[in-house]
DNA sequence: ATGCCAAGAAAGTCTTGA
């Protein structure tokens, strides 16, 4: 089972360098954040043409997130508890059924926090709370479980070609890490972690000051896997190139497959 | 220190992103 994931920016600004890297890739699950569009308005067509069931979490003009499946889907639920007044849609779950056993997966888009100090930076620590109860529950099932997205942190200093223009950001306080940290404790595998990357890999290339080029990068987009998935994962990877095509997201494909 | 770019909402230019 391929599970990726991939932070689109823009599902109408997208539709043809989403459809041209499904085709190529061909994952069996791919989750997306970023969809800036209503449920209703999600161009739902192509996408079931090439043979996905769509299951979207939407909202007006910023944020939205949707999986997009060959396989069923089951005991599909939105939004991450904590906060019910909370009306940004970041967070969808889904059982996907593979041919082999089933497999929980979380899309998710974590806030992003800046400026730091502010109510944006108070909200992504509020959300990275939420996640880590929601995370700690889904764990009690003791199965395969998947948490993938736009993470919006900055794990490590070889995550960023230039951590130290990192050090006051949302993405890289020390008290965002710690979140991190206390979610990875929890027992979840950073599967590109885990690889044991190359120097200068990385998920995310600004669209200004020729980031692309330089290869001033960051990894920002994980995907985390209890330990009952990590014991059935075959391989990962980083679809690197679909950053250098044309019009295209400041982030890319990043992909595991699992024996499921 | 700031803009550099891009998408969306909306018809100006602002908001948001990271």
């Amino acid at each position: 089972m391929k599970i990726a994931t991939f932070n689109i920016n823009g599902i109408k600004a997208r539709t043809q360098a989403l459809l041209d890297w499904l085709a190529e890739a061909q994952p069996d699950v791919a989750c997306l954040q970023e969809i800036k569009s209503v449920d209703e308005a999600f161009p739902r067509e192509p996408f079931e043409a090439l043979g996905y069931h769509i299951e979207t979490h939407g909202m007006k003009a910023f944020n939205g997130v949707a999986i997009l499946s060959k396989l069923p889907l089951e005991d599909v639920t939105r939004r991450l508890p904590g906060d019910d007044g909370d009306e940004q849609a970041r967070w969808i779950e889904a059982t996907v059924m593979g041919p082999k056993r089933p497999v929980r997966v979380c899309g998710l888009y974590l806030p992003n926090g800046n400026p730091t100090p502010g109510p944006k930076y108070e909200y992504k620590l509020a959300w990275m709370d939420r996640m880590l109860t929601r995370t700690r529950t889904l764990l009690g099932d003791e199965q395969p479980l998947v948490l993938c997205g736009d993470y919006n942190i900055i794990p490590q200093a070889e995550d960023a070609a230039n951590p130290q223009n990192w050090l006051t950001d949302a993405l890289y306080l020390p008290a965002s890490r710690a979140a991190y940290q206390r979610l990875l404790n929890l027992g979840l595998t950073d599967a590109i972690r885990a690889q044991n990357p190359a120097p200068g890999t990385y998920t995310f290339w600004d669209f200004q000051a020729g980031a692309w080029e330089r290869n001033n990068g960051i990894r920002i987009d994980h995907l985390l896997l209890s330990p009952q998935a990590a014991d059935l994962l075959q391989g990962c990877g980083i679809d690197k190139a679909v950053r250098g095509r044309d019009r295209p997201s400041d982030h890319v494909p990043v992909w595991i497959d699992l024996d499921a």
